[in-house]
DNA sequence: TGCCAGGCCCTCTTTAGGGCCTT
């Protein structure tokens, strides 16, 4: 299988439109549902952190203070990333600051590769799990604890374990022996029944384009 | 100081509203 990139962010706020900013990121690259590497960095934005914010996260103003600057950090994960596909938990929030951060460095907003998404994956594929949060997933699939919730480097590895469930799921639910990143794409927009028929329509496109 | 967003998805829906999920 194909290595993809699991990140997570840490933030000051939910929407960087709003001026939020990331604070911490970390990146797990998954190969064969293994962790193959690894990068992690506080980072400083210049902007301050509030209350609850420490509180939730755990990262502090003085913290983030003596981190490098988030120019930095994240040019260093996106050569880290390369041309890896990325995949997060609620996908939609770790790609907006993404986009947002390397949009600082001059990169084009509009090249944002589409990122898989481990929440919207999980809804279709475990309709009984009852709550679709990154903590209660992991719960539910008794996946092994990385450290402390809502920490960059924690949070991805999680996802990471969700990442490599779903995708062992997948391949022994509907027996194939691949599931690279474009049919996690494809199949996080498909209605739950109609998964079967995406997955070899999938397959099928890829044998008529070889 | 306190507040903010956006996308998905369900239903008492589609001419809408509200909960969930991320920090």
């Amino acid at each position: 299988m194909n290595p993809v990139a699991v990140i997570d962010f840490e933030t000051t706020g939910l929407s960087p439109a709003m001026g939020d900013r990331a604070t911490e990121i970390a990146i797990v690259l998954l190969e064969d549902g293994k962790v193959v590497d690894r990068y992690q960095s506080l980072m400083n934005a210049g902007v301050r952190i509030s209350a609850f914010i420490e509180d939730y996260t755990g990262i502090s103003n003085e913290m983030v203070r003596a981190a490098p600057p988030a120019a930095e950090v994240m040019a260093e994960a996106a050569r880290f990333v390369g041309d890896v596909p990325l995949v997060a938990h609620n996908a939609s929030f770790d790609q907006r600051f993404w986009a947002a951060e390397l949009a600082r460095l001059g990169a084009d907003e509009r090249a944002v590769p589409s990122f898989a998404c481990t929440m919207l994956l999980s809804r279709r594929l475990y309709p009984e799990a009852g709550s679709y949060r990154l903590g209660a997933l992991a719960s539910f699939h008794a996946l092994p604890s990385a450290g402390r919730a809502h920490r960059a480097m924690a949070d991805a590895e999680v996802a990471a374990a969700l990442l490599s469930r779903i995708q062992g799921d997948i391949q022994r639910q509907y027996a194939v022996d691949d599931v690279p990143h474009g049919l996690l794409v494809k199949l996080q927009r498909c209605q739950r029944k109609a998964l079967p028929k995406a997955i070899e329509g999938y397959f099928q496109a890829l044998r008529d384009h070889a």
